[in-house]
DNA sequence: GTGGGATGGGCAA
DNA sequence: TGCCCCTCCCACA
């Protein structure tokens, strides 16, 4: 269940693994037969990630697309491979490790094009250095939604998903339900900038914490809404780790959004 | 055993 | 806005 960070620490992971190797490709439950046949037996030449969207490439016009969706996932480990458990949508070995691929959206085969109009849709991804914070906020003042709205727009910012939206607006103060138009461009600037620190700080540590170190001293790890890595994602009605406050929560944008009524004021 | 949720997104209406 | 697809897991019986 990955936001932006996730889907780079796949392709930084899996670019050590198979890149510029010969890889072998099946699917095991059937469905990505096609997608199989056309890389199997072919040299990965690179992968990238872009927001939550990740290209395999085997050609400029053999590139195989994936999209993991809320449930999407890889396991990967050392050869040889192991039995077929579950439903096994595509399956990538070379002479050393093998890499599963189970639940995801989206998994295709598309040529240079096809990828340009996929990347056309997307906002400025914080984890790819090339990265405009100007093109999103020019996007952030024209929209009518809630900032909480917004955040979560795939051609607005590439890769936030839901779990950073409640966490960054929380860490900067932002009630979710202000209106995006009215943000500051001081304000963007500064959220960017933790967007893409926070972001960073997950691809290395391979999970999401948004919690500042002197807010997280509890080491014991229960369940989501007693883990210490986030201030108000899924916390509703337990306090707030700054104020004590109940955290809040409501459906924008068809997900549950969180926030500190007191730290958030409307 | 079962139902409801869960870190997404595309599509029709 | 609502519906549908993707799959797994856990609280609750």
């Amino acid at each position: 269940m990955p936001e932006g960070p996730t889907v780079h620490r796949y392709a930084r992971d899996h670019e050590r693994t198979f890149a510029r190797k010969l890889l072998h490709a099946d699917s095991p439950n059937g469905r990505s037969t096609p997608v199989a046949r056309a890389i199997d037996g072919r040299r990965l030449r690179g992968i990238d990630a872009i927001g939550k969207h990740l290209f395999y490439i085997f050609g400029a016009d053999r590139q195989l697309h994936v999209h993991l969706g809320r449930f999407g996932n890889f396991t990967s480990d050392a050869l040889p491979l192991p039995a077929v458990t579950g439903i096994l949508r595509l399956r990538l070995w070379n002479t050393k490790m093998w890499l599963e691929l189970r639940g995801a959206i989206t998994i295709d085969v598309i040529d240079a094009l096809e990828r340009a109009a996929i990347e056309s849709r997307l906002g400025p991804d914080p984890l790819r250095a090339n990265a405009d914070p100007a093109i999103a906020y020019e996007r952030i003042i024209k929209s009518r939604s809630s900032i909480a709205q917004v955040l979560m727009d795939q051609s607005v910012v590439a890769g936030i998903g839901n779990i950073y939206r409640s966490e960054l607006l929380f860490r900067a103060g932002i009630h979710p339900q202000s209106p995006s138009r009215s943000l500051a461009a001081a304000t963007w600037r500064a959220l960017w900038l933790d967007m893409r620190r926070l972001m960073e700080d997950a691809v290395e540590r391979g999970r999401i914490v948004t919690t500042d170190p002197g807010d997280r001293a509890r080491p014991k790890r229960v369940n989501v809404a007693a883990d210490d890595r986030f201030y108000v994602y899924r916390r509703t009605e337990r306090p707030c780790r700054r104020c004590g406050t109940p955290i809040q929560t409501a459906v924008i944008g068809a997900r549950n959004v969180f926030w500190c009524p007191r730290d958030q004021p409307a």
